[in-house]
DNA sequence: CCAAAAGTGTTTGCGCTACACCCATGG
DNA sequence: CCATGGGTGTAGCGCAAACACTTTTGG
């Protein structure tokens, strides 16, 4: 006799990834205006279901490049969403992944295709079904992770100034931040390589241009380092 | 016509719980050694099917429940692990949820009833499936939770030392505390009550035993403080 | 009176914060 | 030569780490 688990319920697995992305000013979430049901003409994350013989990551992977074009990106789950009654069809539980991603390299046609837009986070839209507590779960996790370790690095492009990441640390944490002592810190990490170009995008004096010291890069990941101590208490979870 | 997501896969809702328990000198863990199928004979963590009506934390409530005869515990999802053969019998994701328990509070005879022991961290068997590296992922997460939030006193008595308290860290990080240090340190955060009993079972000087100041608990829970940052860099992710 | 563990005090140094000042660029 | 924004330096303070000393208890 083969053994199996025939009494025990099988439920629909699905997949939402929270896509956070930067343009320089803003924090953006890649949010779909759906032109399908349920929920048709509404805003909602992008997501999909989980097939046989794919892994969970797998999914969230085959789910981002559909829709971005991109693969590689930084992608981290957070956390498994399953109320009985949070997707009125059928009973579904999600898997929510975030997934951070620089805004240059994406595939416009692909986004289009879907119906989808950058939008910032101070404009969201209410979202279909759970998805709202999901970004907010996802929007915690990002600050809680970006205390701790140096993952703000991959919503930049390959080349950036140290101002662009100060901009970008103050959108995620919606703050100010001294422009000295941020300077001080993150040059203190060994974590940026001169590449000797200026930005010449910017009217005045011209910022230098750095590239990640992908080595060292690991080593902060794999570690723990009170990355931002000031925004340490902005990150609570 | 009503809507469905016809041509998605069901899959099997698994959920795991990773039961960490502390008994005065090492980090525990609520194991099972498995007399049904599959895998008989061997250990594995505690774990259940969801159910078709109930949410996520409910199933984790009710197993947990189930073993040890406990509510209200400390709970909190971790991971949701969903290789495609992780379980060889069917394809099953499992939701892992990690929780913490005084051991003085369990229910034995539930607990041989399912033939799970406490088992030190140290002496831990290998287990089932994926397990291993549930219980891994769950003790980095204990870790990292435990160096900027109170969770430590989940797995103590009502009443407890200031050196029984010290103890716990020292399992959980397995390090040594400066005894000075520490205590001016928990000292400081307000979140222990003198009862003014002592603890009798010491064979020198008897410590203070101490509650919970469980309002000023509730705000480091919500907040975020570096509760022991010698421990900090032990809880890389 | 001694050993073992609990409790309190003190110094030192590093790192964060909050500032002031100089440099580069375009108009 | 002036406005804007990038880059570097410095003083003060608070907290954590590394110590020494006293107190309580049982034998």
């Amino acid at each position: 006799m083969t053994l199996t688990y025939q009494h025990n319920a099988r439920i629909l697995v699905a997949l939402d990834c929270i896509i956070f992305g930067f343009d320089g000013e803003a924090l953006k979430l890649l949010l779909i205006k759906r032109n399908f049901e349920p929920e048709c003409g509404k805003w909602s994350l992008m997501g999909g279901f989980l097939n046989e013989d794919e892994s969970l990551e797998e999914a969230a992977r085959r789910i981002l490049y559909n829709l971005t074009g991109l693969q590689n990106n930084y992608l981290e789950q957070i956390k498994t969403f399953g109320a009985p009654e949070r997707d009125p069809v059928e009973r579904t539980i999600s898997v929510v992944y975030y997934s951070l991603v620089n805004i240059a390299d994406q595939d416009i046609t692909a986004i289009q295709a879907h119906n989808a837009s950058w939008i910032s986070l101070d404009d969201k839209p209410k979202l279909i079904f759970d998805h709202d507590q999901m970004v907010e779960v996802a929007l915690q996790r990002l600050r809680y992770k970006a205390a701790l370790h140096p993952i703000g690095f991959e919503l930049l492009p390959e080349k950036f100034t140290v101002p662009q990441l100060q901009k970008l640390y103050e959108a995620i944490y919606n703050t100010q931040l001294d422009r000295r002592n941020f300077s001080r810190k993150i040059m203190g990490t060994d974590l940026l390589l001169k590449t000797g170009e200026k930005d010449m995008t910017s009217v005045t004096k011209k910022a230098q241009l750095y590239s990640l010291n992908t080595e060292k890069y690991q080593k902060y990941l794999d570690g723990y380092y009170t990355f931002l101590p000031e925004l340490a208490e902005l990150s609570a979870v």
